[in-house]
DNA sequence: AACATCATGTAAGATGTTACATGATTAT
DNA sequence: ATAATCATGTAACATCTTACATGATGTT
């Protein structure tokens, strides 16, 4: 008998996503470049790997679609123990992840190299960022045009959106912040040292 | 001759680190619990199999120092290699990190299982977000207390902070919304489920 | 003819996590 | 006595990334 480990995660969000929508591996990788990928990156070779992983679990079943004109494909959907381990993992609780920032050691290792270079890398981090909230701004558009009126499953697809929104805007606010400062500083010590 | 293959991270966080300060690989894993750790985790393991490499690589070196009432340690310090691989990398264009939200996951996926669970869980993270935006504030008071004057290496720590806690509050608002949101929809619809 | 889309995978290597292991000193 | 701090590692396993591999159909 299998049991569940804990720190499992990208199954979890497979389950989400398969509740939402039952699916073959493609069409899952395909939503993991968007849509839920916002939140749970994965990559099509991780995916395949673990709906294995999760058909032996028994978490998930399999049905061979054959297509006419298309390769055939296996659709995957959620059986009840999946819902159950799901149910389970909801309520559970989970530290929040560690933390990554790139960008972050590069500010503060900026001193160490060409602080005009890492300005650059900050601006365009921040157009990465402005990028990403103009993605979710028109899927906010699109597919929420009354949120106040959402419930349920609508409603919290909508807030996950928000989320997102939100760490962004936190992050551009950052890179404004620091690209501002971090010019000031640079610019008066350049022109000092430039004079002589 | 060895190469600097791309995607290596950890390593440009130990150069940083030890670019400020030189220090052993049990220094560095306390380093790592806070400070640089709060942007870059790392656990003890990772950081003494990442020293060794770093050696072998030529970017730092180790001074075994014999110490009384107390083992010895090895003191590891910046070589020229290992300034010019940061200098390199401080400059050289890198995505932003791949998202892990478990929390969002949590929420999209919460009408799949038991919603006041979730909301339990939502408002445990925001505590955990809460509590660091605290201890963020508590560094900028003792350490950076007037941020105007702040110039180089004091200037670009403290912008590393301030990314924290606009990252966290970020967090933390977003909880709020979610609870309001999620609170406001359950209550009206488990108030109409139970009036039969 | 070349490229994009649909569809599934394997294999090798890098990175991260968890558990185990040792041994001295210092504080309760 | 017990636990915490200082200090360094190994081993096994899980996970993630990168590259490779195949083959059909449809588009430029």
């Amino acid at each position: 008998m299998h049991t569940s480990l804990p720190g499992m995660a990208l199954e979890h969000a497979i389950l989400v996503s398969l509740e939402e929508r039952s699916g073959s591996g493609y069409e899952l990788a395909r939503r993991f470049g968007k849509s839920i990928g916002f939140f749970w990156a994965a990559s099509h070779q991780q995916i395949y790997r673990t709906l294995k992983r999760m058909v032996e679990l028994g978490w998930i079943s399999c049905d061979h679609v054959a297509q006419e004109s298309r390769p055939d494909k296996k659709v995957y959907r959620v059986n009840a123990d999946g819902r159950a381990e799901l149910a389970r993992w909801l309520a559970e609780p989970v530290e929040p992840g560690a933390i990554r920032n790139d960008l972050a050691v590069k500010i503060r290792g900026a001193s160490a190299g060409d602080v005009g270079g890492v300005l650059d890398e900050i601006a365009r981090h921040r157009r990465r960022h402005a990028e990403r909230i103009e993605v979710y701004r028109a899927i906010e558009r699109r597919d929420f045009g009354e949120p106040d009126r959402l419930t349920g499953r609508h409603l919290h697809q909508y807030l996950v959106l928000r989320g997102g929104i939100r760490v962004e805007q936190a992050f551009v606010d950052w890179c404004d912040e620091v690209l501002a400062a971090m010019r000031s500083d640079h610019d008066s010590r350049t022109t000092e040292s430039d004079q002589r």
